[in-house]
DNA sequence: GGACACATGTAACGGGTTACATGATTTC
DNA sequence: GAAATCATGTAACCCGTTACATGTGTCC
Protein backbone atom coordinates (compact mmCIF):
# COMPACT_ATOMS: atom_id res chain seq x y z
CA UNK A 1 0.00 0.00 0.00
CA UNK A 2 1.47 3.49 -0.93
CA UNK A 3 1.60 5.69 2.42
CA UNK A 4 -1.53 7.64 2.82
CA UNK A 5 -1.44 11.13 1.62
CA UNK A 6 -2.43 14.43 3.70
CA UNK A 7 -4.28 17.69 3.04
CA UNK A 8 -0.95 19.33 3.28
CA UNK A 9 1.21 16.89 0.45
CA UNK A 10 -2.71 17.59 -1.88
CA UNK A 11 -1.59 21.56 -1.00
CA UNK A 12 1.62 21.09 -2.53
CA UNK A 13 0.77 19.03 -5.12
CA UNK A 14 -1.90 21.39 -6.08
CA UNK A 15 0.50 24.28 -6.36
CA UNK A 16 3.14 22.41 -8.31
CA UNK A 17 0.19 21.35 -10.62
CA UNK A 18 0.08 25.30 -11.49
CA UNK A 19 3.86 25.00 -12.74
CA UNK A 20 6.93 23.74 -11.98
CA UNK A 21 8.51 25.68 -9.12
CA UNK A 22 12.30 24.61 -6.79
CA UNK A 23 11.51 23.87 -3.30
CA UNK A 24 12.73 27.10 -2.05
CA UNK A 25 10.02 29.19 -4.29
CA UNK A 26 7.54 26.59 -3.21
CA UNK A 27 8.27 27.37 0.15
CA UNK A 28 8.10 30.92 -0.44
CA UNK A 29 5.47 31.00 -2.45
CA UNK A 30 2.93 29.40 -0.19
CA UNK A 31 2.20 33.00 1.03
CA UNK A 32 0.10 33.79 -1.72
CA UNK A 33 -1.69 30.60 -2.24
CA UNK A 34 -2.18 28.41 1.16
CA UNK A 35 -0.48 30.28 3.86
CA UNK A 36 -3.98 31.69 5.33
CA UNK A 37 -5.85 29.12 4.67
CA UNK A 38 -3.10 26.12 4.90
CA UNK A 39 -0.46 27.47 7.11
CA UNK A 40 2.36 25.24 7.65
CA UNK A 41 6.23 25.72 8.50
CA UNK A 42 8.66 25.73 5.47
CA UNK A 43 10.44 22.50 6.56
CA UNK A 44 7.13 20.51 6.01
CA UNK A 45 7.05 21.65 2.42
CA UNK A 46 10.53 20.39 2.13
CA UNK A 47 10.15 17.26 3.49
CA UNK A 48 7.07 16.49 1.82
CA UNK A 49 8.22 17.15 -2.07
CA UNK A 50 10.39 14.44 -1.09
CA UNK A 51 8.05 12.00 -0.21
CA UNK A 52 5.76 13.00 -2.96
CA UNK A 53 8.29 12.47 -5.89
CA UNK A 54 9.55 9.33 -3.96
CA UNK A 55 5.94 7.96 -4.97
CA UNK A 56 6.31 9.58 -8.21
CA UNK A 57 3.82 12.02 -7.78
CA UNK A 58 6.26 14.57 -8.53
CA UNK A 59 9.52 14.63 -10.50
CA UNK A 60 12.18 16.44 -9.07
CA UNK A 61 15.17 17.96 -11.53
CA UNK A 62 18.16 18.71 -10.09
CA UNK A 63 20.18 21.96 -11.31
CA UNK A 64 22.98 23.79 -10.15
CA UNK A 65 24.11 27.29 -8.81
CA UNK A 66 27.65 27.51 -8.44
CA UNK A 67 28.13 24.54 -6.03
CA UNK A 68 24.91 24.37 -4.72
CA UNK A 69 22.13 21.60 -6.00
CA UNK A 70 18.83 22.89 -5.92
CA UNK A 71 15.57 20.72 -7.10
CA UNK A 72 12.88 22.01 -9.51
CA UNK A 73 9.69 19.62 -9.23
CA UNK A 74 7.06 19.27 -11.46
CA UNK A 75 3.82 17.45 -11.16
CA UNK A 76 3.56 13.60 -13.12
CA UNK A 77 1.04 12.13 -14.62
CA UNK A 78 0.22 10.02 -11.50
CA UNK A 79 0.34 13.50 -9.15
CA UNK A 80 -2.80 14.72 -11.30
CA UNK A 81 -4.49 11.32 -10.75
CA UNK A 82 -3.49 11.84 -7.02
CA UNK A 83 -5.54 15.44 -6.99
CA UNK A 84 -8.49 13.61 -9.08
CA UNK A 85 -8.82 10.87 -6.97
CA UNK A 86 -8.75 13.19 -3.68
CA UNK A 87 -11.35 15.45 -5.18
CA UNK A 88 -13.54 12.51 -4.73
CA UNK A 89 -13.26 11.91 -1.08
CA UNK A 90 -15.11 13.91 1.84
CA UNK A 91 -13.49 17.23 3.00
CA UNK A 92 -12.36 18.14 5.98
CA UNK A 93 -14.50 20.68 7.68
CA UNK A 94 -13.17 24.65 8.40
CA UNK A 95 -11.76 24.91 11.40
CA UNK A 96 -10.14 27.37 13.23
CA UNK A 97 -7.32 28.05 16.21
CA UNK A 98 -8.19 31.48 17.61
CA UNK A 99 -6.23 32.09 21.06
CA UNK A 100 -7.65 35.50 21.38
CA UNK A 101 -11.30 34.09 22.56
CA UNK A 102 -9.54 31.86 24.87
CA UNK A 103 -8.21 35.26 26.28
CA UNK A 104 -11.14 37.47 26.29
CA UNK A 105 -13.05 34.16 28.17
CA UNK A 106 -10.53 34.59 31.56
CA UNK A 107 -9.97 38.42 30.49
CA UNK A 108 -11.41 39.66 33.95
CA UNK A 109 -8.32 37.65 35.74
CA UNK A 110 -6.11 40.61 33.90
CA UNK A 111 -6.48 44.32 33.36
CA UNK A 112 -8.52 46.56 30.97
CA UNK A 113 -5.32 47.26 29.32
CA UNK A 114 -4.30 43.53 28.67
CA UNK A 115 -7.86 42.65 26.75
CA UNK A 116 -7.52 45.59 24.78
CA UNK A 117 -4.11 44.88 23.63
CA UNK A 118 -4.91 41.64 22.68
CA UNK A 119 -8.13 42.85 20.59
CA UNK A 120 -6.12 45.40 19.06
CA UNK A 121 -3.13 43.10 17.80
CA UNK A 122 -6.37 40.77 16.14
CA UNK A 123 -7.48 43.74 14.10
CA UNK A 124 -3.72 44.45 13.23
CA UNK A 125 -3.41 41.33 11.94
CA UNK A 126 -6.51 41.35 9.85
CA UNK A 127 -5.81 44.87 8.74
CA UNK A 128 -2.25 43.44 7.25
CA UNK A 129 -3.93 39.91 5.75
CA UNK A 130 -6.61 42.48 4.05
CA UNK A 131 -3.50 44.68 2.95
CA UNK A 132 -2.48 41.53 1.68
CA UNK A 133 -5.60 40.21 0.14
CA UNK A 134 -5.81 44.05 -1.89
CA UNK A 135 -2.68 43.19 -3.33
CA UNK A 136 -4.07 39.73 -5.01
CA UNK A 137 -6.97 41.57 -5.73
CA UNK A 138 -4.96 44.34 -7.60
CA UNK A 139 -2.57 42.00 -9.32
CA UNK A 140 -5.71 40.12 -10.77
CA UNK A 141 -7.08 43.87 -12.23
CA UNK A 142 -3.53 44.23 -13.90
CA UNK A 143 -4.12 40.53 -15.25
CA UNK A 144 -0.33 39.65 -13.86
CA UNK A 145 -1.13 36.85 -11.52
CA UNK A 146 0.71 33.82 -12.29
CA UNK A 147 -3.07 31.79 -12.33
CA UNK A 148 -4.62 34.53 -14.35
CA UNK A 149 -6.38 32.04 -16.18
CA UNK A 150 -7.88 30.13 -13.07
CA UNK A 151 -9.32 33.65 -12.30
CA UNK A 152 -12.85 32.50 -12.59
CA UNK A 153 -11.88 30.07 -9.78
CA UNK A 154 -9.68 32.70 -8.04
CA UNK A 155 -12.05 34.82 -7.48
CA UNK A 156 -14.12 32.42 -5.43
CA UNK A 157 -11.32 32.08 -2.89
CA UNK A 158 -10.77 35.54 -2.98
CA UNK A 159 -14.41 36.78 -1.77
CA UNK A 160 -13.84 34.08 0.55
CA UNK A 161 -10.51 35.78 2.18
CA UNK A 162 -11.67 38.95 2.03
CA UNK A 163 -15.31 38.63 2.79
CA UNK A 164 -14.20 36.35 6.17
CA UNK A 165 -11.80 39.18 7.46
CA UNK A 166 -14.10 41.66 7.50
CA UNK A 167 -16.18 39.98 9.35
CA UNK A 168 -13.13 39.43 11.73
CA UNK A 169 -12.18 43.10 11.85
CA UNK A 170 -15.53 44.19 12.12
CA UNK A 171 -15.80 42.45 15.37
CA UNK A 172 -13.01 43.13 16.96
CA UNK A 173 -13.29 46.46 16.26
CA UNK A 174 -17.55 46.90 17.45
CA UNK A 175 -15.81 44.17 20.53
CA UNK A 176 -12.76 46.72 21.42
CA UNK A 177 -15.29 49.81 21.24
CA UNK A 178 -17.68 47.82 23.70
CA UNK A 179 -14.76 46.70 26.20
CA UNK A 180 -13.57 50.20 26.33
CA UNK A 181 -16.70 51.99 27.41
CA UNK A 182 -16.27 50.21 30.10
CA UNK A 183 -14.95 51.14 33.92
CA UNK A 184 -13.51 47.94 34.58
CA UNK A 185 -13.85 44.10 33.74
CA UNK A 186 -15.91 43.42 36.23
CA UNK A 187 -19.63 41.97 36.14
CA UNK A 188 -21.32 44.84 37.69
CA UNK A 189 -24.34 46.32 35.83
CA UNK A 190 -22.97 44.82 32.19
CA UNK A 191 -25.12 41.02 32.29
CA UNK A 192 -27.86 42.66 31.22
CA UNK A 193 -27.13 45.12 28.21
CA UNK A 194 -25.26 41.69 27.12
CA UNK A 195 -28.05 39.38 27.27
CA UNK A 196 -29.78 42.10 24.97
CA UNK A 197 -27.20 41.96 22.76
CA UNK A 198 -27.35 38.13 22.40
CA UNK A 199 -30.74 38.28 21.98
CA UNK A 200 -30.51 40.20 18.79
CA UNK A 201 -27.59 37.88 18.09
CA UNK A 202 -28.57 36.32 14.11
CA UNK A 203 -28.75 32.63 14.85
CA UNK A 204 -32.18 30.38 15.43
CA UNK A 205 -32.59 28.83 18.59
CA UNK A 206 -34.02 25.92 19.26
CA UNK A 207 -37.74 25.49 19.40
CA UNK A 208 -39.07 25.15 22.94
CA UNK A 209 -40.08 21.48 21.79
CA UNK A 210 -36.61 20.61 21.24
CA UNK A 211 -35.35 22.38 24.30
CA UNK A 212 -33.96 19.97 26.29
CA UNK A 213 -34.94 20.08 30.01
CA UNK A 214 -31.66 21.03 31.68
CA UNK A 215 -29.97 17.64 32.35
CA UNK A 216 -29.32 17.33 35.41
CA UNK A 217 -25.73 18.52 35.11
CA UNK A 218 -22.93 15.44 35.52
CA UNK A 219 -22.23 15.13 39.45
CA UNK A 220 -19.23 16.12 40.29
CA UNK A 221 -19.18 13.89 43.41
CA UNK A 222 -20.16 10.92 43.04
CA UNK A 223 -21.65 8.58 45.67
CA UNK A 224 -19.07 5.79 46.67
CA UNK A 225 -20.68 2.79 46.91
CA UNK B 1 13.15 26.11 34.45
CA UNK B 2 9.69 25.00 34.28
CA UNK B 3 8.37 23.59 31.55
CA UNK B 4 6.56 25.97 28.64
CA UNK B 5 3.11 25.57 28.41
CA UNK B 6 1.31 25.88 25.12
CA UNK B 7 -1.76 27.56 24.54
CA UNK B 8 -3.92 24.60 24.77
CA UNK B 9 -2.53 24.56 28.41
CA UNK B 10 -3.85 27.51 28.73
CA UNK B 11 -7.06 26.79 27.41
CA UNK B 12 -7.15 23.57 29.92
CA UNK B 13 -6.97 26.22 32.68
CA UNK B 14 -9.06 28.95 31.26
CA UNK B 15 -11.84 26.00 31.99
CA UNK B 16 -10.69 24.52 34.74
CA UNK B 17 -10.76 27.93 36.37
CA UNK B 18 -14.57 28.33 35.75
CA UNK B 19 -15.48 25.31 37.99
CA UNK B 20 -14.11 22.26 38.99
CA UNK B 21 -14.56 19.31 36.75
CA UNK B 22 -13.23 15.45 36.21
CA UNK B 23 -11.45 14.57 33.15
CA UNK B 24 -13.89 13.02 31.39
CA UNK B 25 -16.16 16.42 32.07
CA UNK B 26 -13.40 18.27 30.88
CA UNK B 27 -12.79 16.62 27.47
CA UNK B 28 -16.74 16.05 27.02
CA UNK B 29 -17.11 20.40 27.73
CA UNK B 30 -14.95 21.32 25.47
CA UNK B 31 -17.43 21.58 23.10
CA UNK B 32 -19.60 24.26 24.43
CA UNK B 33 -16.00 25.55 25.50
CA UNK B 34 -13.38 25.40 22.97
CA UNK B 35 -14.09 23.06 20.49
CA UNK B 36 -14.81 25.10 17.74
CA UNK B 37 -11.86 27.59 18.28
CA UNK B 38 -9.39 25.36 19.72
CA UNK B 39 -10.21 22.12 18.36
CA UNK B 40 -7.76 19.18 20.44
CA UNK B 41 -7.98 15.84 20.62
CA UNK B 42 -9.86 14.58 23.69
CA UNK B 43 -6.43 12.52 24.55
CA UNK B 44 -4.45 16.05 24.37
CA UNK B 45 -6.24 16.58 27.28
CA UNK B 46 -5.99 14.31 29.52
CA UNK B 47 -2.24 14.55 29.09
CA UNK B 48 -2.77 17.85 29.27
CA UNK B 49 -4.29 18.10 33.51
CA UNK B 50 -1.43 15.75 34.31
CA UNK B 51 1.26 18.00 33.13
CA UNK B 52 -0.42 21.13 34.64
CA UNK B 53 -0.88 18.72 37.67
CA UNK B 54 2.21 17.93 37.71
CA UNK B 55 3.25 21.51 37.51
CA UNK B 56 1.00 22.63 40.51
CA UNK B 57 -1.23 24.51 38.42
CA UNK B 58 -3.91 22.09 38.73
CA UNK B 59 -5.11 20.61 42.50
CA UNK B 60 -5.95 17.10 41.46
CA UNK B 61 -8.48 14.93 43.90
CA UNK B 62 -8.97 11.35 43.33
CA UNK B 63 -11.95 10.11 43.81
CA UNK B 64 -13.71 6.52 43.28
CA UNK B 65 -16.68 5.00 41.64
CA UNK B 66 -16.62 1.53 42.52
CA UNK B 67 -13.37 -0.07 41.61
CA UNK B 68 -12.38 2.97 39.01
CA UNK B 69 -10.68 5.99 40.26
CA UNK B 70 -11.31 9.40 38.65
CA UNK B 71 -9.67 12.87 38.63
CA UNK B 72 -11.27 15.75 39.73
CA UNK B 73 -8.87 18.81 39.00
CA UNK B 74 -9.45 22.28 40.32
CA UNK B 75 -7.37 25.09 39.46
CA UNK B 76 -5.23 26.68 42.10
CA UNK B 77 -3.52 30.05 43.00
CA UNK B 78 -0.67 29.23 40.69
CA UNK B 79 -2.85 28.72 38.12
CA UNK B 80 -4.57 31.11 38.10
CA UNK B 81 -1.47 33.38 38.45
CA UNK B 82 -0.17 31.83 35.40
CA UNK B 83 -3.53 32.68 33.41
CA UNK B 84 -2.48 36.02 34.68
CA UNK B 85 0.91 36.34 33.16
CA UNK B 86 -0.40 34.62 30.20
CA UNK B 87 -2.38 37.35 29.25
CA UNK B 88 0.36 39.95 29.28
CA UNK B 89 2.69 38.17 26.78
CA UNK B 90 1.50 38.72 22.93
CA UNK B 91 -1.66 37.01 21.00
CA UNK B 92 -1.04 34.38 18.34
CA UNK B 93 -3.17 35.21 15.42
CA UNK B 94 -6.20 34.01 14.54
CA UNK B 95 -5.45 31.23 11.96
CA UNK B 96 -7.71 28.70 10.08
CA UNK B 97 -7.37 25.34 8.00
CA UNK B 98 -9.64 25.20 5.07
CA UNK B 99 -9.35 22.53 3.35
CA UNK B 100 -12.43 23.32 1.07
CA UNK B 101 -10.33 25.97 -0.48
CA UNK B 102 -7.46 24.09 -1.74
CA UNK B 103 -10.14 21.57 -3.55
CA UNK B 104 -11.71 24.83 -5.13
CA UNK B 105 -8.23 25.51 -6.64
CA UNK B 106 -8.06 22.27 -8.12
CA UNK B 107 -11.73 21.93 -9.13
CA UNK B 108 -10.81 21.46 -12.95
CA UNK B 109 -9.31 18.26 -12.63
CA UNK B 110 -12.15 16.31 -10.89
CA UNK B 111 -16.06 17.00 -11.91
CA UNK B 112 -18.61 19.90 -11.57
CA UNK B 113 -20.63 17.53 -9.11
CA UNK B 114 -17.56 16.68 -7.15
CA UNK B 115 -17.07 20.88 -5.95
CA UNK B 116 -20.36 20.51 -6.15
CA UNK B 117 -20.24 18.34 -3.09
CA UNK B 118 -17.57 19.96 -1.20
CA UNK B 119 -19.42 22.84 -0.99
CA UNK B 120 -22.18 21.08 -0.04
CA UNK B 121 -20.60 19.31 2.84
CA UNK B 122 -19.33 23.08 3.96
CA UNK B 123 -22.61 24.94 3.93
CA UNK B 124 -24.10 21.74 6.08
CA UNK B 125 -21.16 21.89 8.50
CA UNK B 126 -21.50 25.43 9.26
CA UNK B 127 -24.85 25.12 9.39
CA UNK B 128 -24.24 22.37 12.27
CA UNK B 129 -22.00 25.00 14.18
CA UNK B 130 -24.72 27.41 13.78
CA UNK B 131 -27.30 25.22 15.48
CA UNK B 132 -25.10 25.07 18.28
CA UNK B 133 -24.49 28.55 18.35
CA UNK B 134 -28.48 28.69 18.91
CA UNK B 135 -28.15 26.56 21.53
CA UNK B 136 -25.93 28.44 23.17
CA UNK B 137 -27.59 31.52 22.92
CA UNK B 138 -31.02 30.11 24.33
CA UNK B 139 -29.08 29.00 27.55
CA UNK B 140 -27.92 31.97 27.69
CA UNK B 141 -31.36 33.70 27.44
CA UNK B 142 -32.79 30.73 29.90
CA UNK B 143 -30.02 31.89 32.21
CA UNK B 144 -29.02 28.17 32.95
CA UNK B 145 -25.49 28.64 31.23
CA UNK B 146 -23.08 27.16 33.77
CA UNK B 147 -21.32 30.45 33.12
CA UNK B 148 -23.96 32.47 33.31
CA UNK B 149 -22.52 35.51 35.64
CA UNK B 150 -20.18 35.84 33.07
CA UNK B 151 -22.66 36.41 30.11
CA UNK B 152 -20.98 40.23 29.32
CA UNK B 153 -17.84 38.53 28.51
CA UNK B 154 -19.16 35.24 26.79
CA UNK B 155 -21.37 37.56 24.81
CA UNK B 156 -18.44 38.45 22.81
CA UNK B 157 -17.34 35.59 21.84
CA UNK B 158 -20.66 34.42 21.00
CA UNK B 159 -21.30 37.00 18.55
CA UNK B 160 -17.92 36.35 16.78
CA UNK B 161 -18.72 32.78 16.13
CA UNK B 162 -22.11 33.47 14.76
CA UNK B 163 -20.96 36.24 12.84
CA UNK B 164 -17.72 34.48 11.43
CA UNK B 165 -20.48 31.23 10.75
CA UNK B 166 -22.75 33.39 8.98
CA UNK B 167 -20.28 34.77 6.98
CA UNK B 168 -18.84 31.43 5.46
CA UNK B 169 -22.27 30.09 5.26
CA UNK B 170 -23.40 33.20 3.30
CA UNK B 171 -20.24 32.33 1.35
CA UNK B 172 -20.92 29.03 0.52
CA UNK B 173 -23.86 29.43 -0.90
CA UNK B 174 -23.51 31.84 -3.47
CA UNK B 175 -20.40 30.10 -4.28
CA UNK B 176 -22.61 27.19 -5.13
CA UNK B 177 -25.30 29.23 -6.90
CA UNK B 178 -22.30 30.48 -8.77
CA UNK B 179 -20.85 26.84 -9.59
CA UNK B 180 -24.55 26.07 -10.44
CA UNK B 181 -24.84 28.24 -13.21
CA UNK B 182 -21.91 26.99 -14.58
CA UNK B 183 -22.22 24.38 -17.56
CA UNK B 184 -19.02 22.91 -17.04
CA UNK B 185 -15.43 23.81 -15.18
CA UNK B 186 -13.85 24.99 -17.86
CA UNK B 187 -12.41 28.64 -18.26
CA UNK B 188 -14.39 29.25 -21.15
CA UNK B 189 -15.70 32.97 -21.20
CA UNK B 190 -15.91 32.68 -17.18
CA UNK B 191 -12.99 34.67 -16.53
CA UNK B 192 -14.10 38.34 -17.96
CA UNK B 193 -17.47 38.08 -15.75
CA UNK B 194 -15.16 36.52 -12.67
CA UNK B 195 -12.24 39.85 -13.16
CA UNK B 196 -15.81 42.17 -12.75
CA UNK B 197 -16.32 40.54 -9.26
CA UNK B 198 -13.29 40.66 -8.15
CA UNK B 199 -13.26 44.29 -9.03
CA UNK B 200 -16.18 44.69 -6.42
CA UNK B 201 -14.76 43.28 -3.34
CA UNK B 202 -14.90 45.11 -0.54
CA UNK B 203 -10.86 45.38 0.03
CA UNK B 204 -9.02 48.16 -0.50
CA UNK B 205 -5.97 48.14 -3.69
CA UNK B 206 -2.46 49.08 -2.96
CA UNK B 207 -3.15 51.93 -5.89
CA UNK B 208 -6.55 53.30 -3.85
CA UNK B 209 -4.29 53.31 -0.22
CA UNK B 210 -1.85 55.31 -2.44
CA UNK B 211 -4.21 57.90 -3.20
CA UNK B 212 -6.31 57.48 0.21
CA UNK B 213 -3.48 58.56 3.11
CA UNK B 214 -4.09 55.62 5.37
CA UNK B 215 -2.76 56.16 9.19
CA UNK B 216 0.85 54.59 9.71
CA UNK B 217 0.11 51.27 10.55
CA UNK B 218 0.63 49.83 14.09
CA UNK B 219 3.16 47.62 14.35
CA UNK B 220 2.96 43.85 14.19
CA UNK B 221 3.96 42.01 17.18
CA UNK B 222 6.12 38.84 16.60
CA UNK B 223 4.07 35.17 16.40
CA UNK B 224 4.13 33.14 19.13
CA UNK B 225 5.00 29.58 19.14
C1' DG C 1 -27.32 -12.04 31.73
C1' DG C 2 -25.83 -10.21 27.26
C1' DA C 3 -25.50 -6.14 24.76
C1' DC C 4 -24.41 -1.66 24.63
C1' DA C 5 -23.34 2.99 25.74
C1' DC C 6 -20.88 5.70 29.05
C1' DA C 7 -16.63 6.69 31.69
C1' DT C 8 -11.56 6.87 32.12
C1' DG C 9 -7.86 6.53 30.50
C1' DT C 10 -2.82 4.60 27.87
C1' DA C 11 0.34 3.63 23.81
C1' DA C 12 2.47 4.66 19.87
C1' DC C 13 3.03 6.89 15.56
C1' DG C 14 3.67 10.79 12.70
C1' DG C 15 3.07 15.56 11.25
C1' DG C 16 4.50 20.12 12.45
C1' DT C 17 7.55 23.05 14.73
C1' DT C 18 11.93 25.27 16.12
C1' DA C 19 16.70 25.31 15.74
C1' DC C 20 20.60 24.83 13.26
C1' DA C 21 24.00 24.42 9.19
C1' DT C 22 26.14 25.87 5.14
C1' DG C 23 26.78 27.83 0.35
C1' DA C 24 25.80 31.89 -2.68
C1' DT C 25 24.90 36.75 -3.56
C1' DT C 26 24.63 41.51 -2.54
C1' DT C 27 25.90 45.62 -0.01
C1' DC C 28 28.90 49.08 1.80
C1' DG D 1 36.54 41.91 2.12
C1' DA D 2 33.21 41.69 6.02
C1' DA D 3 28.57 41.64 7.02
C1' DA D 4 24.18 40.87 5.94
C1' DT D 5 20.84 38.53 3.43
C1' DC D 6 19.13 35.06 0.32
C1' DA D 7 18.87 30.19 -0.91
C1' DT D 8 18.56 25.28 0.34
C1' DG D 9 18.09 22.31 3.09
C1' DT D 10 18.62 18.62 7.79
C1' DA D 11 17.79 17.12 12.70
C1' DA D 12 15.28 16.44 16.52
C1' DC D 13 11.74 17.27 19.71
C1' DC D 14 6.95 17.47 20.98
C1' DC D 15 2.09 18.20 20.26
C1' DG D 16 -1.78 16.08 18.37
C1' DT D 17 -3.77 12.17 16.45
C1' DT D 18 -5.74 7.41 16.02
C1' DA D 19 -6.30 3.16 18.03
C1' DC D 20 -6.88 0.45 21.72
C1' DA D 21 -8.02 -1.25 26.64
C1' DT D 22 -10.77 -1.85 30.47
C1' DG D 23 -14.29 -0.88 34.06
C1' DT D 24 -19.35 0.45 35.06
C1' DG D 25 -24.23 1.47 34.76
C1' DT D 26 -28.41 0.31 32.21
C1' DC D 27 -31.80 -1.72 29.43
C1' DC D 28 -34.62 -5.45 27.99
Amino acid sequence: MAPQLTTTSYAVLAQVAVHPWSTYELAQQRVRYFRYVWPRAESAIYREVKRLSSMGLLDGNKEWVGKRARTVYSITDKGREALREWLATPVSPFAMDFEALIRLFVAPLGTKEQIVTTLTQVRDDVREMLRFGGEVKQEFLDGISVTQDQVYIRALAVDFFISLLNTVGAWAERTLAEIESWDDLSPDGKNERALEKIRELPVLTPESVERTPVPPRTQLHPRRR
